[in-house]
RNA sequence: GCCCGAAUGGCGGAACUGGUAGACGCGCCGGACUCAAAAUCCGGUUCUGGCAACAGAGUGUGGGUUCGAUUCCCUCUUCGGGCACCA
């Protein structure tokens, strides 16, 4: 082997062996364990950045790692293609999307290529090959034919300006982010997937995804919001009942029917059929419907705005005393969410409470509450209002305890024909449908006669145009009319094809099961898929714990319902990669559009007063920036920091420890480049070992029984150091702790001078260890340091190493001594001591005796092999 | 606003099940080598007092449980993620 460490040329050569070989090629084997590893693919914004680095470095270390176990892995790569940037892209140079993503794909692969990852690429396919999403249209159709996906209107986004549907992500400050135009909502027919006939199993079943974790299950388990209440309707008064033309009943949803008698007032939502049909009457009231009108569509938006709210002049019936109860229009409604519309009860519930407040309303208590019910008009809110208790003021009802009240309210209202107990669900159907050209088409047609005609199967996939180049006002696609222009497969009259495509969720609910078959032209699935899934390991950011992989939850028991798949839970373990953070900087123009920049072209002054001053050079001058905070990397914030400047000057390998070593996978890591000389310095150490070592000829191994104290040392450092790599890589996931145990190992063989035959053959299976342990963190220079070594064989195909437990035997412990919870010494005593002489040994220690000063000790508690606490 | 996390030296982090706080690395300081620099090697490095031995304090804030709390419970603060059309 070379004296010096050449990264360049040690990469190159591990990268050809693999490549020559096709040593990451998976095939199904019977005879083996699988280990499916998957990482979560990339969209292929141009360049990978940290957070890439980061999660595929993870998922091949795992790969890598469960192949030296003897597992047959298969570890695949694609690329989720279709998606808003490559559209942005598109209108900002006037590409189209198609080849702009194209080029990323062939980049980022060069990228990912020499970070030499083990990975299968034979299988490597893009959501916008047609070949793929076939298979998406292909299943569409097939839930259509099932009533799991089905037409209804939902709400968007509208900028008036540009007549195109925005992306929530395109709505700045309420404000489209090309015209600057205030956003209106606007409702349009859109396809959506039932996914709440599912809410029940997928709740469920997050109990039997152990290998998960906890914080993911319980934000899923949130997200789904099962609560257990009433419906309850309420009759239309007189008033109502004339203005909306027909008797009926406004009806709600709540978990607190025991607060029935506290209701004092009814909100519905701005689009509400009430709300509509009191506004035709009232200019003011259109008026403020009108206004709650505009605004983003956002959850976020919705809750932090201010409450506010109108009377509608009609009334409704309380369902046991009849009295009329004040229809109100709430922006906090939403039409989307439940029955559109609330019962107020301020006394019981906080934003009823300020809503009250605010609009001078009765508080009605109904509930004794045992830390003090609402007494004052002008009283503040507190929590204990809300709390559970017996009931007052709530006629045959009173006295009763809440579930008491809840079970009787339910049954007299059942009787009455006025409401019933149910089960209601926080999520919502999976709106599919997107106004945008760069996305799977929706096969179908639309006829004037025969209405929505799915396109037969014979005629999947429908192609997307590849050529069109979008402008940011709506759709190209239905702009152009050899797209859209069809003829009808049922009646063969002229048609118009739908121009709408599917949200990109789809793409990647289903990517990971094409793995497996990912050149099967006649299935969407195959028998190959009953080999290697469900993936046994599943690697991805944080920020998709509830969405992407609710949907591809979802996604994957309509398969098993459908009879094409065996199991009903697409990922047995999921380790969620924390995000990598970096500054986020940008300037916004007075009524312009706001730009971002990357931290790493700011430069920060300081101002005469002190004050930081964040500034970028441009060609006309230093331009003020402002600092936004932390985010995570991504091609919308500008802030993404691309790995190809590290791998260039230190190698893949010193990029990929540096990354590990940086802090365990699940934490979120703020980026900087300190310390990579660390670990460059590292494997340079490493590398000057393992030549130093072989230079002097070959050795043997070492014979147990035979060795000195200092040769034993080295042993039990290099098995201790072993033994915790394994449970750190194997168990826990947490890789800065296992190379923080080979630093130590080489930090001892550095200290070993011992050169007789018997101290180099202790050397050698130290070295050994090391390389072994490193070799799924730094695959290239652990390849060729086995070949130094003499190691047995290609790295590749050599299996884990095993600890040697008659290594790491000691014959003394060092035991801590407290006085009453201080460190207060240390006495060492044989390894099989006994509680009683352990004891003795700690209460005769001099320093430990001084503490006591003089005092007899109250308690002694031993902690065996570790500590001794006295209590005096 | 709601849901989920996180906070430990100058910095990244370690302490896994309640038992020695600061492993390992970066940076910094000192030394060796060198004409010099880089690289490399050796030593030191939580803070305060002390020449030292040593003592005291210390894991975002305030409280609690315990012989013992970075770890468990409650409060608050700050930061990050998600909130259904960014992916």
């Amino acid at each position: 082997m070379r004296e010096s460490y050449d990264p360049a040329a040690v990469e190159r050569a591990a990268q050809q062996y693999w490549d020559e070989r096709r040593v990451f090629a998976a095939r199904e084997d019977s005879a083996r364990p699988k280990y499916y590893c998957l990482s979560m693919f990339p969209y292929p914004s141009g360049r990978l950045h940290m957070g890439h680095v980061r999660n595929y470095t993870i998922g091949d270390v795992l790969a890598r790692y469960m192949r030296m176990q003897g597992y047959n892995v298969l570890q695949p790569m694609g690329w989720d293609a279709f998606g808003l940037p490559a559209e942005n892209a598109a209108i900002a140079n006037s590409m189209p999307p198609a080849q702009w993503t194209r080029q990323n794909i062939a980049y980022m692969r060069g990228q990912m290529k020499a970070l030499g990852l083990a990975i299968d690429w034979e299988r490597e396919f893009a959501t916008c090959d047609a070949a793929y999403y076939h298979w998406n249209q292909w299943l569409f159709l097939r839930m259509l034919e099932r009533g799991i996906a089905y037409r209804k209107t939902g709400v968007v986004n509208w900028d008036p300006v540009d007549q195109t549907v925005l992306a929530n992500e395109q709505v700045i400050d309420g404000r489209g982010w090309r015209t600057g135009a205030p956003v209106e909502k606007r409702e349009i027919p859109m396809y959506y997937l039932n996914i709440t006939r599912y809410a029940d199993e997928l709740l469920r079943s997050l109990d039997e995804l152990g290998g998960w974790p906890e914080r993911v299950r319980v934000m899923q388990a949130n997200w789904i919001g099962r609560s257990e209440g009433c419906e309850i309707s309420f009759p239309y008064a007189p008033d109502t009942r004339a203005a909306v033309g027909v008797a009926g009943a406004l009806k709600v949803f709540t978990t607190r029917a025991d607060t029935l008698f506290g209701v004092t007032f009814m909100a519905v939502a701005a689009e509400h059929p009430i709300a509509l049909a009191a506004a035709r009457g009232d200019p003011r009231l259109a008026a403020f419907v009108e206004e709650c009108r505009r605004g983003s569509v956002m959850e976020a938006d919705v809750a932090t705005q201010e409450k506010k709210g109108m009377p509608t002049g009609f009334h409704v019936l309380h369902p046991f005393t009849g009295e009329p109860l004040p229809v109100w229009v709430a922006n906090y409604v939403l039409m989307g969410y439940g029955e559109g519309a609330v019962m107020g009860v301020p006394a019981h519930d906080e934003r009823d409470f300020e809503f009250a407040q605010r609009n001078a309303l009765p508080v009605v208590t109904v509930v004794g509450s045992p830390r003090g019910a609402y007494q004052e008009a002008l009283a503040p809110w507190i929590g204990a209002y809300a709390e559970h208790g017996e009931l007052v003021n709530s006629g045959q009802f009173s006295g009763l305890g809440f579930q008491a009240a809840v079970d009787g309210i339910a049954a007299a209202l059942e009787v009455k024909g006025l409401g019933r107990k149910r089960v209601q669900y926080r999520l919502r159907d999976w709106g599919i449908s997107r106004q945008r050209y760069w996305g799977c088409p929706i096969p179908l047609i639309h006829c004037a006669g025969c209405g929505q005609v799915p396109v037969p199967d014979k005629d999947l996939p429908v192609v997307l145009p590849e050529d069109l180049v979008p402008d940011g006002s709506g759709n190209p696609l239905a702009k152009t009319p050899s797209f859209y222009e069809c003829a009808c497969p049922k009646c063969g009259g002229p048609a118009r094809r739908e121009t709408d495509t599917m949200d990109t969720f789809v793409d990647s609910s289903w990517y990971f099961l094409r793995f497996a078959c990912p050149d099967d032209k006649t299935r969407m699935v195959d028998e190959r898929v009953d080999y290697w899934l469900p993936a046994d390991q599943y690697i991805g950011g944080i920020e998709h714990a509830i969405l992407h992989l609710l949907y591809s939850r979802f996604w994957t028991k309509v398969m098993r319902d459908f009879g094409s798949l065996k199991f009903g839970e697409p990922f047995t373990k999921l380790l969620t990669q924390g995000m990598v953070l970096n500054h986020v900087y940008s300037h916004q123009p007075p009524g312009g559009r706001k730009r971002y920049f990357n931290p790493a072209d700011v430069y920060t002054r300081r101002a005469q007063d002190g004050a930081q001053i964040a500034e970028v050079a441009t060609a006309d001058g230093p331009l003020r920036v402002e600092h936004e905070g932390l985010g995570k990397m991504s091609k919308s914030e500008g802030n993404g920091v691309d790995p190809e400047g590290l791998v260039a000057r230190f190698g893949a390998d010193t990029s990929r420890l540096f990354m590990m070593f940086a802090a365990p996978p699940e934490q979120t890591l703020e980026w900087s480049d300190e310390g990579v000389q660390g670990a460059s310095r590292f494997i340079r150490r490493l590398w000057h070992a393992v030549h130093g070592h072989v230079s002097a000829g070959e050795a043997s191994r070492p014979v147990a029984g035979t060795l000195t104290r200092e040769q034993r040392d080295l042993r039990r450092v290099a098995h201790q150091a072993l033994a915790k790599a394994t449970d750190d890589i194997g168990r826990r996931h947490h890789f800065n702790t296992a190379i923080a145990a080979v630093m130590e190992l080489l930090n001892a063989v550095g200290q070993f001078a011992d050169a007789s035959p018997q101290g180099r053959a202790v050397r050698q299976e130290a070295l050994e260890i090391a390389v072994l342990v490193l070799a799924p963190i730094t695959p290239h220079v652990c390849h060729a340091l086995w070949q130094g070594l003499g190691g047995p064989g290609p790295l590749i195909d050599v299996p884990w190493p095993k600890v040697d437990s008659s290594a790491l035997a000691q014959d003394f412990h060092e035991i801590v001594v407290q006085v009453n919870g201080k460190l207060r010494g240390h006495v060492s005593v044989p390894a099989n001591s006994d509680e009683a002489t352990v004891r003795e040994a700690a209460l005769a220690d001099e320093r430990v005796r001084k503490f006591m000063d003089g005092k007899p000790p109250r308690r002694v508690i031993v902690v065996p092999g570790k500590l001794v606490n006295v209590v005096v």
